[in-house]
DNA sequence: ATGCCGTCATAATCTACGGTTATGAGGACG
DNA sequence: CGTCCTCATAACCGTAGATTATGACGGCAT
């Protein structure tokens, strides 16, 4: 009984929404460059696998039904999550002649720049952007050595050899399950209490960690759980396994969802600045500032 | 030349989230219930596609890449949109009986109730929900009627045979293509250049159409395109087509993106109210007023 | 050292899913 | 009433993806 197999080709999904812009399923078909009967039968499917009714079939076309027009939604939701990470797994692959590079720290990577990229690519379709990934002090690295034109780091400590711009406030949230015993809390945690929880928590020399053990500096309580990647650190704190400390970029979304939920804590600034770096002196280009000013402006959380 | 294949099955992300969590490709393959060599070759695969290393293979075990962290972090996004899809889906299917039946407006099942719902769930597991979808004056009807326990309707005007409480304010947005003229403006529309521009709209019936001609009574222009739905109009408007009045609830994420972009109005109230409604006199059940509460709370937008 | 445990990759095989073309049924419209 | 569009069904076929079996490689105990 391999998991809901509806939930693992998008095929279906893309055909829904086209056929919910067109009202034809024929149509949908040609736009998505599969035959008539094989869109029907994709459909068809979906539905059954649903067992939900989608579409109001009539010879003289199809209409989405209400329950079609929800599920339509959120297929275009996932499928525009789909569009960005190929955008974002387009700017990482070496391009052979990008007329911009940038190194990104893994946060901004994961979570700004893809929209800053794809906000650029609207505008200046003829600008090729290659995007770099390391931590913050490699990416200010590869600025002074010029190997990129621009750099955008999470972190406080700026190496004197860059001009910067600061553009926007990270902030770290304590998270938990909802069924984590924190979560029904209506007190603020103390400082205290969280030095003396064991908490999930990346691996040394990540920037997340290193913020967190610089404003915990009385003595961190040990580790509940070191993880590689803070998806894997997510994946650990819906499962029940304890709280975790992690950028509101990295969790905002499953808050917002309900699959995690933020503990407020008090007497401690857990803030930490997001800024764009250059080398000294270095003029920047224009396809820089242009990128520049779409992550200025982008999100000004 | 089928449009880049890697993004059209979600099993190879599914693993490649896994292995970030269990840092085993063998793990990995358990936990996804297919065999390793399967795994080993999907992720294989997806790294051909995308021409990215993602994994550190060892013979100790295999880690994520840079890359590799970034695309999990997407992959996970991709796959939490789908689990709330399929949230979405499993409340509308008729279930054999469901502790609490909800009615909710388009907007509301769309945008909101799949959180709302997936809160509930995970504090209170044993509460089956069935969810109908119809439009907002329908849902009264259904309140009244008893047919369901309680209603979330997106409209000012309220049936005097309903108890209601106030749950958020939405908005509407005049939302354009980065492409079109009115994304560069730095003065805000005014409300007569908005009634006298044609443009894309939903028919006739739906609740954003109604409240938009009840704000533009100075007889609106003739539309520029009618559609059946809140995507198609997203669809033709990022295509260029024209702009369009949509609630932030639809758009939000996308202006987030930048593939929309919000452009300022003065002299318009484009603001409606969220409600919950139920019977008048009717006493709610612990399931009804769990849920209330969940979505009072939930997002004070 | 050496043998055992784990990891991952390759090879050979087979099934079944999803695609295609061809055709038929049904309403809309001149 | 015939034509033209819609969508569904049927028969056929190719291939992607699964499986099992096996081999190479490194870590770690004895």
């Amino acid at each position: 009984m391999r998991t809901q197999r509806w939930a693992s080709d998008l095929g279906p999904l893309r055909l829904l929404v086209a056929v919910g812009e067109h009202g034809s399923i024929t149509e949908a078909a040609r736009l998505e460059g599969v035959s008539q009967p094989a869109a029907s039968k994709q459909i068809a499917a979906l539905e059954r696998a649903m067992s939900l009714p989608l579409l109001r079939r009539a010879p003289s076309g199809s209409t989405l039904t209400a329950e079609g027009e929800v599920v339509a939604s959120w297929a275009g939701r996932v499928l525009a999550t789909v569009e960005q990470m190929r955008g974002a797994v387009e700017s990482m692959r070496v391009h052979a002649d990008p007329d911009l590079v940038v190194a990104a720290s893994m946060t901004v990577a994961e979570h700004l720049a893809p929209a800053w990229l794809s906000t650029l690519r609207a505008t200046r379709p003829d600008v090729h952007v290659g995007l770099r990934v390391t931590n913050s002090h490699d990416v200010q690295e590869l600025v002074v050595r010029g190997e990129v034109d621009l750099g955008f780091v999470e972190t406080a400590t700026l190496d004197p050899r860059v001009e910067s711009r600061r553009l926007m406030r990270d902030r770290l949230a304590v998270v938990v399950a909802p069924t984590h015993a924190w979560a029904a809390r209506r007190r603020s945690l103390g400082a205290e209490d969280l030095a003396r929880t064991p908490l999930i928590v990346r691996e040394h020399g990540s920037g997340t960690r290193d913020t967190l053990d610089r404003v915990l500096r009385a003595n961190p309580a040990d580790p509940l759980l070191v993880l590689g990647s803070n998806e894997a650190v997510k994946g650990a704190v819906k499962a029940g396994v304890g709280a975790a400390v992690l950028s509101v970029l990295a969790v905002g979304e499953d808050v917002r969802r309900g699959q995690l939920v933020e503990v407020a804590v008090d007497g401690l600034d857990l803030h930490r600045p997001i800024s764009a770096v250059w080398r000294r002196g270095q003029r920047l280009g224009d396809a820089s500032r242009t990128l520049l000013r779409t992550a200025a402006s982008g999100s000004p959380a």
